[in-house]
DNA sequence: CGACTAGGTGCAATCGTTTTCAGCTATTCT
DNA sequence: AGAATAGCTGAAAACGATTGCACCTAGTCG
């Protein structure tokens, strides 16, 4: 039989009320009566009930997040910044994975609103009707994170993709390449996969350079992926000579398949990455790649999340953080011409 | 105002007891009714509140999980087993860093036990009795995943450390090297860090081979500490030929180091890693290694806390998992003699 | 045909807190 | 000195479900 509030405020002879304010830091308690509650709290053993306070108080302290797949490096980097925050504000998380699956998705926010969570943080890709829909009936506060809906009502917080495909692409024109592949996330998926890729077109564009189809593999973000689009471009006569993937993992798998075929990187091709995940140092030649801040993403969110769960002003609901380039040796280094 | 079970009670004219018992998918419900209910509850878009359900029935349907660290590709992907046994037992988790850190585990273990899990799987690396004194206050189950308590009394799902690091260091025996040194992980760390490295004593001592300081580096687990080892490791008049790492991060940064000096794997120097991690695939000459069940520890973990909490009968209480070595081209293969 | 049984339902207590409100004491102000 | 105020404290009503128990209706059995 687990010890009650009751049993404390008897064993200190003071009523529940008190030793509630004592636990909860109220200052309107003289020092000598949180002495002997403290006391009693002591002597028992007692671990306040956050259920029956989360009812009461109808708080819980608890968000919940929604990430595709923990097991990947990226989301797990992110789900690390909302943790670090969460903790730092008190917060504990209740963590999913989705899979990415829809039903799951929308059957997961459900479960949480019920769990009655104080906000939800969500990772996923596209956001759908069928996300606003349910989102809608949330009483607390949603926020995105690494990505945005389409229709800009929901705080979130990530990158310009579209500017981070353009960058990284620009960064190859101009180290004089005009053969430039592209190994593209899933175009279903409209960030990660087809914002990236059009900035990707906008550059070639700009540059007067006509993209060509068989220049562009269709991936999955993951490794294997890298494999399969450099045969696919080795198998051209005229050979692309820079290649930009929209993942580390699938650059790092291009950087593999160029060396298995006896070519090299960067003397005969050029890699350029995306994310910056740990692996992109973990290779030889290291990766060159489009630096996403996912730590701050994760703990950005999570920032913007307490705001709202406070009902803090905020100024800007959706929040764009900067990338950049990280230059290594899977690029070589531009002449910088004085 | 939130729907409540009482509302949906009225909207359908019946008792609160009622729509409780459709809500639960208690039988004993004549169909009219149950029809009844579910038209009101969809009317009204009620939904049941997680919190008051915990309170009432004493139980959450949440487990609580310490994790050192989430963005760890080992840690992550252990959660991620966890987390589909979970969603199979219709769990959630509520997951927590704990960065190892002796006061924060145990502080996140009375946050979880205050929010009333109703179980918990502890990650980590050393259980001290500062532990066993809070995990005993504990009234729900405790399950520990990748690691072991020194007492045996709690329940555990690991793999033998001592075995595998017998059995990697014997691998390279048999392959005919005499002089094989070793990056292990913190030897505050009893299992990773000391168990795997006594594995490795006992097969030298075993085979003769005595075991010289020089070729053993202490590091942490990270790919860095490969680097450091390997420098380390050149300096010596007498090389090392072989090189077993405690983790396949170290394992990696051996092989760069040992390549960026030079030499080739494994035709220079043979290396073992330890864990599998995707990363093991992920770089050339791909890496052997010894494959430690990382999703499975997680998993069967999440399920034997299940049993627990289901007051179901548990034969074995400590569960050893079985590991293997996966040769890939980090070391030359054997001739089998026929 | 009367007595049981079983299915279906509602009443009301309970879970362990928080929080409003009122009341009491002791101090301060005029 | 009397009134007003500030600081502490307790009583009791929520919070929104679950669940044991009693009750009622039909159907079944001998």
């Amino acid at each position: 039989m687990p010890i009650t509030i009751y049993d404390v405020a008897r064993e200190a002879g003071v009523s529940m009320a008190t030793v509630s304010r004592v636990v909860n830091g109220n200052p309107n308690v003289k020092p000598t009566t949180r002495k002997k509650v403290l006391a009693a709290i002591e002597q028992l053993g007692y671990r306040p009930n956050a259920v029956a306070r989360g009812l009461a108080s109808k708080r819980t302290t608890t968000v919940g997040v929604i990430i595709p797949d923990i097991s990947s490096a990226f989301f797990a980097e992110l789900a690390r910044g909302i943790d670090d925050i969460a903790s730092m504000y008190k917060y504990n998380i209740i963590l999913s994975d989705s899979d990415q699956r829809l039903e799951r998705e929308l059957h997961l926010t459900n479960t949480l609103l019920e769990k009655q969570v104080d906000g939800i943080i969500f990772m996923g890709r596209e956001i759908t009707e069928n996300h606003m829909e349910v989102f809608t009936t949330a009483a607390v506060p949603i926020v995105l994170a690494g990505t945005k809906d389409p229709t800009g009502q929901l705080p979130s917080v990530d990158i310009s993709h579209f500017e981070a495909g353009y960058d990284a692409t620009k960064f190859l024109i101009n180290a004089g390449h005009t053969r430039i592949a592209m190994v593209t996330g899933p175009l279903g998926d409209p960030l990660a996969g087809m914002r990236r890729f059009e900035g990707y077109k906008k550059a070639l564009d700009e540059a007067g350079l006509s993209m060509k189809d068989s220049y562009v593999y269709n991936g999955n973000l993951r490794y294997e992926s890298g494999i399969k689009a450099v045969k696919q471009f080795l198998s051209l006569v005229e050979r692309p000579t820079a290649i930009f993937a929209a993942s580390d993992e699938m650059a790092v798998g291009v950087i593999h398949g160029i060396q298995d075929s006896g070519l090299r990187v960067p003397d005969d091709m050029e890699v350029v990455g995306f994310d910056n995940i740990r692996l992109a140092e973990m290779v030889r030649p290291r990766l060159t790649t489009v630096v996403q801040p996912m730590y701050d993403i994760g703990a950005v969110a999570m920032r913007l999340l307490t705001k709202y769960m406070n009902n803090e002003k905020v100024e800007n609901h959706i929040v764009i953080l900067p990338h950049r380039i990280e230059e290594r040796e899977s690029t070589k280094k531009i002449e910088t011409t004085i």
